[in-house]
DNA sequence: ATTTTATATTGACTTATGTCAACTCATTAG
DNA sequence: CTAATGAGTTGACATAAGTCAATATAAAAT
């Protein structure tokens, strides 16, 4: 099928189609798709766009579209009773959002919200189920998908149990310099309470172990954006508890 | 493909093959296969026997089995840094265990140990991935396992976080009776320690609390049975924190 | 520039939870 | 039968972390 074919099929979001989403050699689970597959995805699919602080997905809500992340930053809350929130982890360009409970009760588990600008496709849930029943090799990329959530989601668990805040905090810190903007000095565009609620304890604490990380030197920090100087002494931190 | 191929390829374990791992009519991942492919996944499987107390799977081991369990209870535990442990479900008769990584890493990112004796079966992952990529309705199954195991480890996640320990503890007893052992008086063949470490919290204090749940009239206990005389009240308390 | 508003920071204090040690109780070993 | 081991229980105390209130800073609005 001619390549243009999508093209086509895909005006309205002109290179924000799925094919494209993603860097080409990139890792993607789209990669596996044929043209044909691609095609069936792409004609259904929507693309909308999110300013800074809009709700993408909310939870509670029914698991009807996966949410693939053409650019920009965005988290994933858990909602907990009462006004208390656990940011579980912010997912960045090209990634994937199945949204928790696609394969067992259709509902949303955690709502999605924009940090920074988002453009982002919805794609009709039951696309995927169709895939998945077509194209093994997208199943299998799926399940490693739902797998590494698992793994990070169990990781999260054991350190929020079982760590002090300093270690949770140090975690925190080289979780967003080498797994989301893998550049040194990176400007969060999060509010100290939103980082406190991705490691599990109040803005204040937060703070106070900010500042002492300052004060060691380990980081520097201005406003949103901060650089890690001694990511050795993290690595101990999160390490010693 | 007459059954008793199968019974005769199992010679071994005789009934406890997967086909009849499971009651009939009962859910399972395995109902979806054909006696075809279901003579694929028997014929090089393995049936184990365990008893109390012996580890099943052990955490980063490599994940070369995907285990079935025929009878009895086991505990699954991520193992954190010196002796901290966290025990993150229960696993009953006829559960499935894919053990965390096994489409990522191929390394356990939790250790399985027996509580009673346990027997069950290890088949071999790469059948498992043979059979993802002949039967999409396997991988269907095989993603609502995953979905589910992700959403309880997401309520797991907030709950610990977010709750005091009394709504911990409330919370531990309502999935012991509701989702476990499914009876009023039920013996959890747990110690305090390990119950403890359900709800990610120390012995002393786990018996704490149950002290005020026995005075307060809520439960009553005796060794490791345990009685839940006023749900509504441990619905409360979970509720509220 | 000045007021307003939201976010960030700091300090004083409270409390939930962990730690340590003593003691009870049941079970097993000698 | 006693000793010994280990789990369960309790109390006194220490501390990590949360709460509340005051202040500082930055951003936005007038």
């Amino acid at each position: 099928m001619d390549p243009r074919r999508i093209e086509e099929a895909c005006l309205k979001c002109k290179d924000s189609c799925c094919s494209r989403c993603f860097e080409v050699g990139e890792e993607s689970i789209f990669n596996c798709l044929t043209d044909e597959e691609l095609e069936l995805l792409v004609k259904e699919k929507r693309h909308v766009h999110f300013n800074a602080g809009e709700t993408i997905l909310k939870q509670n809500t029914s698991a009807s579209h996966v949410v693939c992340i053409k650019n920009g930053l965005a988290k994933i809350i858990a909602e907990g009773d009462g006004d208390k929130k656990l940011i579980l982890r912010l997912v960045v360009t090209h990634s994937i959002l199945t949204g928790g409970g696609i394969f067992v009760d259709e509902i949303r588990h955690f709502t999605v919200q924009a940090v920074t600008e988002v453009n982002c496709c919805f794609i009709d849930t039951e696309k995927i189920y169709e895939l998945v029943s077509k194209n093994s090799q997208f199943a299998f990329e799926l399940l490693k998908l739902n797998n590494r959530q698992n793994i990070q989601m169990l990781n999260n668990l054991v350190g929020i149990t079982q760590k002090y805040m300093p270690g949770r905090v140090a975690d925190l810190l080289l979780y967003l310099k080498n797994e989301i903007f893998l550049c040194n000095p990176f400007d969060t565009r999060l509010s100290r309470k939103e980082l406190s609620d991705m490691c599990g304890m109040t803005m204040e604490s937060f703070i106070r172990i900010l500042k002492e990380f300052k004060s060691s030197d380990i980081i520097s920090v201005d406003g949103t954006t901060i650089h890690v100087v001694d990511e050795e002494a993290l690595l101990l931190i999160s390490k010693k508890g």
